[in-house]
DNA sequence: CTTCGTCTGTGCGTTAGGCCACATACGTGC
DNA sequence: GCACGTATGTGGCCTAACGCACAGACGAAG
């Protein structure tokens, strides 16, 4: 497999593309590239998956919801994870639901085929184990952050997580949807979105958030973003 | 390896139970009992493992400290998993630091033994993914827990967990201590304590909870628990 | 029995964030 | 332009939990 084929719409996601050639060319005829809308359900609490999906242009948000409707995010995957983890880790259902939190692409690999080649114990397992210990840390940090630190300092979390994973400045989330994410009121985003405008860090128009200036979220946000980034980068950098 | 001969301490792990007899006894000169002291730190965060360890009566705290200090737990392992998983996960180092909750034994298995029996790919490799993905449940619903519950459903969540996880009524476990696996304040846990002592679920007295009437307590805690001890003993049980 | 250290109980004032009720304000479709 | 639906801003009130200060209360060591 050459590289100039290797430069295609798979190779986004950094899983995938870091696969080495046998690997990628044996997987490369079931990977089918789909395309996410905003709000689509990829899978329910305690669903079977025909398919694992690889985000390249898409975020997708693991949510758990309570019996009351409450809801909060446990973590997020971009084309640097992937979604469906309970497929390798053998659990087969999932204990959480994941919505599109941002549309885009992503690249599906059915259940089975996954499963064959995460058995045959090469770098296509070695990623997905280590990409699974990037997501504990990350949820352990949301389990952390959730309980120590401020509504403004998560929004900034979240905000700088979701930007590392999406090209442009433009985030499209209504505060409403960043309430259910976070776990919080939709009036406690607000009136935080509300500083972080008036220190010039976002501006925010009836769901479209541009970031203006990454710097001044990364001074208020809490440790846990860096936390986080840090694991990713070891891990899958 | 006859049944007789299973019967011993490695075998009240749960783990190390549910392994067929011919890699039990692969694994069986590898392994050594030790012992945990209260309080014992098995490892810190960015620490490297020269061993893992499966709990068999004592347990085991995963916990996250900020910089400034405080803490929180996001997740707990007794005899039904294992402590270390980031050496076979392919992370290396820890990111959190672990400390013994309760004093008891736990088996103790060289980083390289576990690493080639893993790669072996065979029902150890099963059973330890299998694991890590009922603690993601665990640390999920704790994310979740901290956002949305009070401190007394998450005091009960707790002393729930670490029942099931020990064969006596009785928790060796200051307040002090409790309040920092909660990430709330020493105060926070007298009151909530208070009110369940008041109930007639518990009593308390220096560092002794007995737990008096469990079903008490499962009246009062919160869905989280039952969640988490639902996919234990689905991918456990 | 006394002392001292540790653990637990309690009572403030303060605060972040929840709930509720609106007031705008933008945008699409008519 | 106008109307209507959705998104956002704001305020008032309430509660859980925090921070602090200190009062018992038990237990081991002398």
């Amino acid at each position: 497999m050459s590289a100039s084929v290797r430069s295609d719409a798979f190779s986004e996601n950094r899983l995938l593309a870091e696969l080495p050639d046998d690997e990628y060319e044996r997987l490369l005829p079931s990977l089918q590239e789909v395309s996410f809308s905003l709000g689509e359900v990829v899978y329910e609490f305690g669903g079977k998956l025909d398919y694992v999906f690889f985000p390249t242009t898409s975020i997708v948000s693991l949510l758990y919801t309570m019996e009351n409707g409450a809801s909060a995010e446990m973590g997020l995957t971009g084309n640097d994870g992937v979604v469906g983890i309970a497929l390798f880790m053998g659990g087969g259902t999932m204990p959480n639901r994941a919505v599109v939190q941002s549309a885009g692409a992503a690249i599906r690999m059915r259940a089975r085929v996954l499963q064959d080649e995460f058995a045959r114990g090469g770098q296509f397992q070695r990623l997905l184990l280590r990409y699974t210990q990037a997501l504990i840390t990350q949820i352990s940090q949301t389990a952390v952050c959730n309980r120590l630190h401020s509504v403004e300092q998560q929004l900034c979390r979240w905000l700088l997580l979701s930007h590392d994973r999406v090209k442009a400045d433009e985030l499209i989330m209504t505060q409403e949807l960043i309430a259910d994410m976070l776990g919080v009121r939709r009036e406690g985003v607000t009136v935080a979105a509300g500083r972080l405008q008036d220190d010039g860090a976002i501006s925010y128009v009836r769901g479209h958030i541009k970031i203006l200036d990454r710097k001044k979220l990364e001074e208020t946000v809490c440790e846990c973003y860096r936390v986080v980034k840090d694991e990713f980068d070891r891990l899958l950098g």
